[in-house]
RNA sequence: GGGCCGCUAGCUCAACUGGCAGAGCGCCGUGCUGAUAACGCGGAGGUAGGUGGUUCGAGUCCACCGCGGCCCA
């Protein structure tokens, strides 16, 4: 309109939000946004920041957004309040996983295989797939709007960061806490390896069935009295080495015809028929008693054995309360023997076979020989009673072998040694929820174990302890150089395993070891490693030591946040990060957890392509922390709709008007706050609240806190302000009250952009550029409360007008008196509300007289003649209004209007012309139909009236 | 078997320290509208998973039980 300039590019309302950001992350790469947001806090203090590195074996999933999107959150803030945050991307690379991934590639399986393929090879295809990997995630990522170096990332299989690695085993090593222990693992006989705990929680079944056998185990002292025992696991009876009893749980020894049994008073119930109590004792009387071996395969001949102990784990919950205990496949029954000094040797193989030397069972897979087992003690008269369990027991999650416990040799840190440290580490953490830090985290590490760190596998960290042929003088290395490599020399295997070291001690030939590390350790390093520290980075890593920073989703309790706490405690004393979030799961739409294996995880192209990246993180933001979160098309369309379209649209028409008015935010001084109208004062007040409360949320690490007043800010924003705002923009003349309006409507807009470009970065950025023609609202600093902005009495005085609209439009209602007629006045409840706000609630009721303090809400029903006609000329004003519209005119375009029309819509024309001139923007309003304009009729308060519109050019 | 979390309208979820049970979506009716894929008002829809307890008062605190999710065994 007139001869201003716009300053503010269109907005189109039907924006499409994919389209939006696609181009949004091309121009943050042209433009180096991200490099530059970094550039311009340099040398500010710093915001530690550590990215948990995804393991890259397999496409990113949309559950994978969550955690990503708390992450950026962080960045984003910390950065617009003024500080350094350095964000390198790092990659986990190593470990099982990736191997399966691979074996899957090349349809091979297990370990035999591999060695027959070649390790070398098979490594170099493991760090193929793993780059492969790497590249969607990356896109993904960048595609979601979370900023990180990725060119500089690193990773866990480069030369510096095992070099790292190594120098952290060595730092264990040298405090006597690393140690080779024989220990019971879960472990896969076909696959011929233990598993991790990772593992096993993938292949618990439950309702397994399982032989249950209670065997008598004969005193020596009296061949006709038998401790009864209980097993599920017939298998381990060959190797039995001891009976383990409760010192303080009661026994009853009971006589069933010629023979006598002893079960604990609490498991009588286990007994067959009718008995008769000879005695009652403890359990504590039982120990030491001697019995008659079942087989004699499983003791070596020196020591003693097979006698009564008493353990701290027995239970009467069930079985006898007499635990049947084989040292080497069961993880208290190893532990009980080494304690008591009982000994013990294998019945079993590591195919899961029994030895040559179990004569009666040899070279049976253990399984198998389950039912031989019992029929032999049926047979020798030793079973007393038999049946079938079902129950919960783990199998191998890759070829579904049922699992075996199994004693061997592997290689552990002592964190037990640093336990009280651990403990109270975590406990200084902020942990959000702080449910997570004291419960699931807390109580795992009350309960904690040797870190098991050594793997039988070929893609890992090489372990970099040597051992000597001759004389077993062990030794670990810190570095390449040490054992005579350059120092980016492959040290993975085979090629590791080439290089022999001289004993120092008898001069005999050291050979590595030829486990891996687990891989959690090289994540656990990254505080370190990442710098290839010590070698390189000291100043670096000292800098941005611990982080104030993390988070990760649930899953990682036992996982990367445990390796992080483990290795700094152990090496530096303290654990690796001050502030946690722990995110939830991912549901589907049915609230079943999204995994590959149920193929309900939906594609986060899916979900950028038709909802945005904006859509899902708000979704994340919003939702609980900490909880399970419900995601698919329906919640991520509704918060388009609810959120996201509503706060676009108020842009939109921000922008629409400020472009027709040539409104230019530089081009006026500011009407101060204290002059502008009561819905401007309101708003800006209500504005620098949120300010303070996403401001202070924010810090806490509160992201519900922040998102979900943003969220209502928003909301009061769209059907509050600009609803009752609209006629300020709409009307022609441009007065103070316009200016104030465009004032306040611009500035709220622009911080809002700056409130929620943490949240939604592409939202905010589309927004914030067009109103302020900045750059990107990414390098701008979060907003600060406008302090005198605020005013609580007004907000209060508000909030009773809107209750007062809602009672005095449902009263409305009541009547059958539509919005449209003007009534003469009303009554509404309340103490009197200033006149200015009164002056909104007249407006919004439509009505000429206001009082308050009534006892209910009362409208006086009498319309006049002339109430009737202004009535109807609103009709009339919709009416061309929408004929406007239909006919496509632009909303600032002139025009003439002619009508046909009797009675009294006639008369409301002639009495009301001015008003509808001024509402349809009417240079003239004639009676009667017009040549040649096309017109339309419309019925208006049940009467045809024809309306004709012509644009005047 | 143990631990953590959840269970509130048909669906998704709120409600500071105990104080009259709410919103959004969906449904029905109605109104408003030259920003909106909208919005307003009204309506239907609730024994708050169950049972006890503490309290003047419990969705909220305690105990036990049930169901679901996750983690661990």
């Amino acid at each position: 309109m007139k001869e201003a300039r716009a300053v503010f590019e269109p907005v189109d309302p039907k924006v499409s939000f994919p389209a939006l950001e696609r181009e949004l992350v091309e121009f943050w790469k042209q433009d180096q946004t991200f490099e530059e947001s970094l550039r311009i806090r340099e040398g500010a203090p710093r915001f530690v920041f550590y990215e948990g590195p995804p393991t890259a074996n397999g496409k990113p999933g949309t559950h994978h957004i969550l955690p990503r999107a708390f992450k950026d959150v962080f960045g984003r803030y910390w950065t617009m309040k003024g500080r350094f945050v350095e964000r390198k991307a790092g990659w986990d690379t190593h470990g099982l996983p990736v191997e399966l991934e691979v074996e899957k590639e090349l349809k091979i399986s297990g370990k035999q295989q591999i060695e027959e393929y070649g390790v070398a090879e098979f490594n170099e295809r493991c760090k193929e797939s793993v780059h492969r990997y790497v590249r969607q995630w990356r896109e993904m990522s960048e595609r979601m709007a979370f900023w990180q170096d990725y060119d500089n990332a690193y990773w866990t299989y480069h030369s510096d960061y095992i070099q790292s690695v190594w120098w952290a085993l060595k730092q264990m090593w040298d405090q006597g806490l690393v140690y080779l222990g024989f220990r019971v693992a879960p472990y896969c006989p076909r696959c011929m390896t233990p598993l991790s705990s990772h593992e096993l929680a993938q292949g618990y079944k439950d309702d397994t069935p399982d032989p249950s056998v209670y065997v008598r185990f004969r005193l020596k002292s009296d061949p006709k009295t038998s401790l009864l025992a209980w097993t599920t696991t017939p298998w381990t009876l060959p190797g039995n080495v001891a009976l383990a009893v409760g010192a303080d749980i009661g026994y009853l020894k009971v006589r069933q015809g010629q023979e006598n049994v002893i079960v604990a008073e609490a498991r009588a119930d286990a007994l067959e028929g009718e008995y008769e109590v000879v005695e009652r004792m403890r359990g504590q009387d039982l120990a030491g008693l001697d019995y008659e071996p079942l087989y004699p395969y499983s003791v070596p001949s020196e020591g003693r054995a097979q006698y009564v102990v008493d353990a701290d784990f027995v239970s009467t919950e069930e079985g006898t309360g007499i635990v049947h205990t084989s040292a080497l496949y069961g993880a208290d029954d190893l532990r009980l023997c080494q304690e008591k000094g009982i000994p013990f040797r294998h019945t079993v193989d590591l195919r899961g076979r029994f030895i040559p030397e179990v004569e009666k069972f040899a070279g049976l897979f253990v399984k198998d020989a389950d039912p031989l087992i019992v029929e032999d003690l049926r047979e020798r008269r030793l079973l007393y009673k038999e049946a079938v369990v079902r129950h919960t027991y783990p199998f191998c999650w890759r070829c579904d072998t049922a699992l075996i416990y199994y004693a061997l040799n592997s290689w552990y840190v002592r964190t037990t040694d640093r336990k009280e440290k651990l403990v109270s580490q975590n406990a200084a953490t902020n942990w959000v929820p702080p449910y997570m830090g004291t419960g699931r985290m807390g109580d795992w590490l009350a309960n904690n174990v040797d870190w098991a760190i050594s793997r039988s596998r070929y893609w890992g960290t090489p372990l970099p302890f040597w051992v000597c042929e001759s004389c077993e003088e062990s030794r670990c290395v810190e570095s390449a150089e040490e054992i005579g490599l350059p120092r980016d020399a492959d040290l993975h295997r085979p090629h590791i395993d080439q290089v022999t070291l001289p004993c120092a001690k008898c001069g005999g030939t050291m050979r590595r070891i030829p486990e891996v590390l687990d891989c959690w350790f090289d994540s656990g390093a990254m505080p370190f490693a990442q710098r290839g520290y010590p070698q390189h980075g000291k100043q670096l890593f000292e800098e941005t030591f611990p982080a104030d920073f993390i988070a990760e989703a649930v899953d990682q309790t036992r996982g990367w946040f445990y390796s992080l706490l483990a290795e700094s405690v152990i090496l530096f004393g303290r654990n690796a990060y001050k502030n946690v979030i722990c995110t939830g799961h991912v549901l589907d739409e049915r609230g079943q957890k999204a995994s590959k294996s149920r193929g309900n995880v939906l594609d986060p192209n899916y979900v950028f392509d038709h909802f945005g990246s904006d859509a899902i993180r708000w979704i994340f933001f919003t939702a609980p922390v900490g909880e399970s979160y419900r995601v698919g098309p329906q919640a991520l369309q509704e918060v388009v709709r609810r959120f996201m379209l509503p706060l676009w649209n108020v842009y939109s028409f921000f922008v629409t008007y400020a472009r027709i008015d040539g409104f230019d935010p530089a081009g006026r001084a500011a009407v101060p706050v204290g002059q502008r109208p009561v819905l401007d004062r309101w708003l800006l007040s209500r504005l620098s609240g949120l300010v303070r409360t996403a401001d202070v949320a924010l810090e806490r690490y509160d992201v519900n806190g922040a998102s979900r007043p943003l969220e209502a800010f928003v909301e009061d924003l769209s059907t509050w302000y600009v609803r009752r705002s609209r006629r300020r923009f709409w009307k022609s003349e441009s007065d103070a009250d316009k200016t104030a309006a465009y004032q306040t409507l611009h500035e709220v807009l622009v911080t809002v952009a700056r409130l929620l470009a943490p949240f939604v970065p592409f939202l905010a950025e589309a927004m914030y550029r067009n109103l302020t023609g900045e750059r990107s609202v990414h390098l701008a600093d979060f907003p600060t409360a406008e302090v005198g902005a605020h005013d609580p009495g007004l907000e209060t005085q508000m909030a009773a007008a809107r209750r007062a609209v809602e009672a005095g439009l449902a009263a409305r209602d009541a009547a059958h008196l539509k919005v449209r007629q003007p009534l003469n006045a009303a009554v509404l409840p309340g103490d009197p509300l200033p006149e200015e706000i009164a002056g909104i609630v007249r407006d919004e009721l439509n009505v000429k007289q206001l009082k308050f303090g009534g006892a209910g809400v009362s409208l006086d029903t009498n319309i006049t003649e002339e109430l009737r006609l202004e009535g109807l000329s609103r009709d009339i004003v919709r009416a061309i209004q929408q004929l406007r519209k239909d006919s496509g005119f632009n909303i600032e375009d002139r025009i003439q209007t002619w009508y046909d029309a009797d009675g009294q819509v006639a008369r409301a024309f002639a009495s009301q012309a001015d008003y509808i001139k001024a509402e349809t923007l009417s240079v003239e309003l004639n009676r009667g139909r017009a040549e040649g304009v096309s017109g339309k009729s419309v019925k208006i308060d049940g009467e045809e009236v024809w309306l004709g519109l012509k644009q005047v050019t």
